[in-house]
DNA sequence: TATGAATGAGGGTTCATTCAT
DNA sequence: TATGAATGAACCCTCATTCAT
């Protein structure tokens, strides 16, 4: 069937400008560049995206899904205490990040994007959209810990998904400067602190 | 030629070079526009920038030092517990993010640039001291902290120092992104969260 | 694409560059001045060659290998005594000159490339090259008049040659500055004198 | 005295310009550079010369009456046969080539810009002018030794100075561009020959 | 539909020239 | 008069986009 090849081409195409806009960054990448990588000529790649822009922000939800995806399927299966969920969940964006570390330069990109340019507005939209749902999905589990009364009822759910979603993100930052960064680590003990500081029964901090 | 009237005129043109790529971006500024946002002509930013690139550079270096010194200009100077002085010191990074919010996009630009084009390594080995220096800046705190028997002694110092000093940061992007996010409220919870989960002797979470 | 068709604008590219910089000078003319000439796009030009430089230098071959493909076509066709050979050779010189005195500032140019900037080693080499086979095309005539005993043998073969090859090259370059300079009488005498001077029988000066 | 030191200052730009403009040619010579090489600042240039081009023009005739001055004076003063004369004079022309073969470059300057560019018709008369005064050199020479009866007396006298002339200038060419050109027995041989070939008593070519 | 040759707008950079000191 | 900072015109080159094949 016709369609199937158009959206397998697609996909080529999103995934090679992904790695190039990675690579050069938005304004060093050309679209001969991606044309290139995705073994296709410079042409047509206008078949599929109607300018340089509309690719890049495809590529943002193209790559933003692919995340959430991932983490949807990798993370939602087991049965745990809320803490011990909150701590998979960090230690799996954590992973994701390791994993892909040669694409952080992508997320950078977007956030460059969104500052700036014809696609500013488009972007910082869908970017802070974004944001909100990673917010929820921790928010969400807090929520829930308040709920079981693991979690001090006291606590700002809001505000603190942000911080956690925060944290995270730019402990991924730290990594890509700096490889040697122990982000498993930073992750791991910024989450513990965090959780116990609202955790009605702390946890003892020797780990042994 | 004076040698201050050099300084004020090269300080003039850092300012509107921050300003532009605020605005529009690394690549989308031109060295027509910072010129002319300087009120000077195209080829007098040459006698003070040997390229655009270094332009850029030398920008992020001006204004990572107004940072700095504002920070240690208005904070060092009190007499605090331990606690107090972390959460005064990151409100204190969150008002100057709030103030200062307009040039945010700058830093954006800074990261993206760290990540591909001609400044990458310089930039982004820059970035990364920069973000070293933040981090023993918290870190020494929360040393401090422990030392004073105010936190716990098994904390991880420089795990937390990062988590602290991304979570301030990524906050600001968040709070970039949607003025409505209420930055202050998730600075506030997010680090009595954490230095509960460190201290000694944990505060009542009810504030009054 | 047609590889003729390109072929084809390469050299409309060529024979157009070649006019401009012959009116114009390297430096003076610019690249948008040889797409305008050859009635195409300034970018167009960098689809046929890689830069300003390469396109001069390309030139200088396309040029060079006109004119001795002329001479040879036109020159070595008869039979003739190795003196009126020589004669008529440096006649051909000559009469080529005239025809296209129009071009001959190209030259100018390809020496004062030779003598600086970018291209100068590799020009000058170049140029080098063609004035050896030039001069190893008088001195082949030469040679031949020495074995056939028409030349004294104890003529040298090779500063004749440079010198003949000069005298015709400067004679272009006297005929340039100023149209009324007899350059057909001065070769004409020039060479007369030398051949007689070489010549084991030589004739006698009266030519009627 | 002012004057004098004006004088002075004037001399040391053009001996400046015409090493800047014979290592970089006149487009890659910058007022900067000649400025610098004389040891002066960059607009004290446009005090005693109202422009780049003119400069450059002052050059040329600074440059060629320093020539024609050291032939005057280092030739004329001695009592020889014509023959002798005439080899003495282009012997001494190519040791003066071989000198300052390092200035090579500005003559070919100098033919360059007059052959476009705003110097175009004022160079080219001069040069034109220049040659003359050397043919008319040359010419006077061979007119002397027909009225001796050295030479034949149906000589042409406007052609083979032109040749000559040309030749010898051609020869510097050719030196130029390679140091191993054996330029003295090149100029020798073909003088030789053309002396030869309007001698009424040729000599014998053996040289013992 | 896929291709890549053609296009020209745009921008970084140089440098001759001016002018305030 | 000597200086060099300031200026902006000019130009090489890139690349997003179009379009004929």
């Amino acid at each position: 069937m016709r369609k199937e090849l158009r959206i397998e081409r697609k996909n080529k195409l999103l995934q090679a400008a992904a790695e190039v806009f990675a690579e050069k960054g938005y304004a060093g990448a050309s679209i001969s560049d991606v044309a290139a990588r995705a073994g296709m000529g410079k042409g047509t790649v206008y078949g599929y995206f109607p300018s340089k822009e509309d690719l890049f922000f495809d590529v943002f939800f193209w790559y933003a899904l692919q995340l959430m995806t991932d983490i949807h399927l990798n993370f939602f299966n087991g049965r745990l205490s809320v803490r011990e969920a909150c701590l998979r969940f960090t230690s799996e964006l954590v992973e994701r990040m390791i994993e892909s570390i040669k694409m952080y330069p992508l997320t950078l990109e977007f956030w460059s994007a969104a500052a700036s340019g014809g696609l500013r507005d488009r972007l910082k939209q869908a970017m802070s959209r974004m944001y909100c749902d990673y917010r929820n999905l921790i928010g969400s589990m807090i929520q829930q810990g308040i709920e079981t009364d693991e979690f001090l009822p006291e606590t700002d759910v809001e505000g603190l998904s942000a911080g956690i979603m925060g944290a995270i993100d730019a402990l991924g930052l730290q990594f890509w400067m700096d490889p040697d960064f122990d982000i498993r680590g930073a992750a791991e003990q910024t989450m513990a602190a965090i959780l116990n500081g609202i955790s009605v029964h702390p946890e003892t901090g020797d780990k042994g």
